[in-house]
DNA sequence: ATTGATTGTTAGTTTTTAACATACAATTGA
DNA sequence: TCAATTGTATGTTAAAAACTAACAATCAAT
């Protein structure tokens, strides 16, 4: 088998003990001191540290019997090591709460519609499963700065652009051209997606390009459609109502329409053609400790989308 | 010996190489070739995981004999765990890039006094030693934002006010209460600082206060002093040759003025009382890669300061 | 100047950990 | 159904990393 190590640090990237050692015996000013911070001797302080430099052919520090001092690349790895140290402890720490009890307030956001229509489920879900837990729940289309509000979690429907978190996709959702059941008749006979142009379109402004659609057929067969509408509005919600009253088709998500396709009271226009789908995300500020009601609220709604 | 171990990730966090392997099977999606990438046997990976998850009780991932498919702690703990990765390559890659030759152009800000007094002469220094190097210094005494302006390096002089950088003390200046030759006659049999408060000042309006400066004696007695100002300038060097001209008296850093009061040009007021020190910091950008020239220049202007 | 305590390093030994090779059971696609 | 491939379990070997104890270098106090 071939070795491919494809670690650019080479073999020492494979002990964090050393940086452990290393942070130590800077904070400390001295190896036995370290040594005795780390529970262990102060031979292993001195040796590992001295295979850390040997290995990197560096001397980060100056070493007198009374007294030790840091070279300048010495502090700049120092600087890197804590931060490093920091964050791992917050990954094991993240491993051990997350099977304690979550408490305390879950402060979300979500999209308008994405949020009434699975997040406030999930919530229902989370505050009984969890009762010393509350939920805090800001209903924005707009991307708020989670870091700003004090957000501990975002959810984002559709396509990411934002920098500065982490994001996790928690499921997948399909857009669908819908009428009122009072279209049928119209529909019912329409074989391809050009037949549509003239007919009413709402147009919901919350998305980017909001009459221009590619339909793809079960036949990978494409066609791009320009709708022109008379009406348009910024809350999918409110389309949604449109719909219903019969104002014209529009195209929706569907756990925003699932409900009302089962019931009948909207009806899938050409459902043999397909837009294209898109993603749902759970976003986290970079924040060092991530409490155990998080995790707890996004296994909820991940389970349910 | 008592056994303190602060560690709070526990013994686990003394293993980097866990994370390595956890994040090599999240990339390819099987032990198998997980165990490949890290050129070693997939027993190890399946045991190592399998001891992770033990440690703390977690399940990271669900194995089917054809499929592995992550939980939502998994995926979280996998996120945490390439940055933190990512970041120990760049640490170690530091350590290994020192010894290399800086090349490239180094891009920093300081402010205008301490940059002519002392930047511009180790950069003299660095450019002789490092031919490969250009340098591109910014004098601005704002703390001018590194991402924002690409800056590799900024000095900053007094009192850090800034996040999201990574600072390191390279060293401390005096603030001296001096002017020119010609007040000597008025200054000579001063004794206290309360007797400097109607000699003419010129304020500096670079500094937070001015006019309001705190004297210790060699006593450690303590003596505030109000000055008044009929003249402020909001540039140091303007200040030092308002001062050599013979205008007033003033507050100046010593790294600016000793060339002066060694000439005799200034003269240091009080000499036995202390005025505040303030520190030197090289900030720096929490950029991925930090090329060679960057602490080879810290080197050379630790070395001056 | 000498002592004495304390520091960091070194050497030899023991313990712990991780690696390997191999065999095994489970699942899936043909 | 069969063959191939997956992840796991086992016993063994190799390599770290730990300890103890002795050592040389330094500084403070006499």
């Amino acid at each position: 088998m071939l070795k491919t190590n494809n670690q650019s640090g080479g073999e020492s990237l494979n002990n964090l003990r050393r940086l452990s050692y290393f942070v130590a015996l800077y904070e400390t000013g001295s190896f036995t001191a370290a040594a005795d911070k780390m529970g262990i001797s102060k031979a292993v302080v001195s040796q590992q540290i001295a295979r850390l430099e040997s290995e990197f052919q560096t001397t980060l520090l100056l070493r007198t019997t009374r007294r030790i001092q840091f070279t300048p690349i010495g502090e700049s790895f120092y600087q890197r090591c804590t931060k490093i140290l920091k964050e791992a402890e917050d990954a094991f720490g993240e491993l051990h709460r997350y099977n304690s009890t979550p408490e305390g307030t879950l402060n979300l956001t979500a999209p308008l519609d994405f949020g009434i229509d699975r997040v406030v489920p999930a919530i229902k879900l989370f505050t009984e499963r969890y009762p010393l837990c509350k939920v805090n729940l800001v209903l924005e289309d707009c991307a708020l700065d989670l870091a700003k509000e004090n957000l501990e979690l975002g959810i984002r429907v559709g396509w990411l652009k934002e920098h500065n978190v982490q994001a996790r996709k928690i499921g997948d959702f399909k857009q669908l051209l819908v009428a009122s059941k009072a279209f049928e008749p119209k529909v019912q006979e329409l074989t391809t997606p050009e037949q549509l142009a003239h007919l009413p379109f709402i147009a919901n402004t919350v998305l980017k390009q909001p009459l221009d659609w590619r339909f793809v057929s079960q036949f990978e067969e494409e066609q791009l459609v320009a709708f022109e509408s008379r009406i348009s509005m910024d809350k999918t919600l409110a389309v949604k109502t449109a719909l219903l009253s019969g104002t014209g088709l529009s195209v929706l998500p569907d756990y925003s329409v699932k409900s009302e396709l089962d019931a009948g009271t909207l009806i899938s226009v050409l459902p043999n053609w397909h837009l294209p789908s898109g993603h749902v995300y759970a976003v986290l500020p970079y924040a060092r400790f991530r409490p155990a009601r998080i995790n707890a609220f996004i296994d909820i709604l991940t389970a349910q989308v």
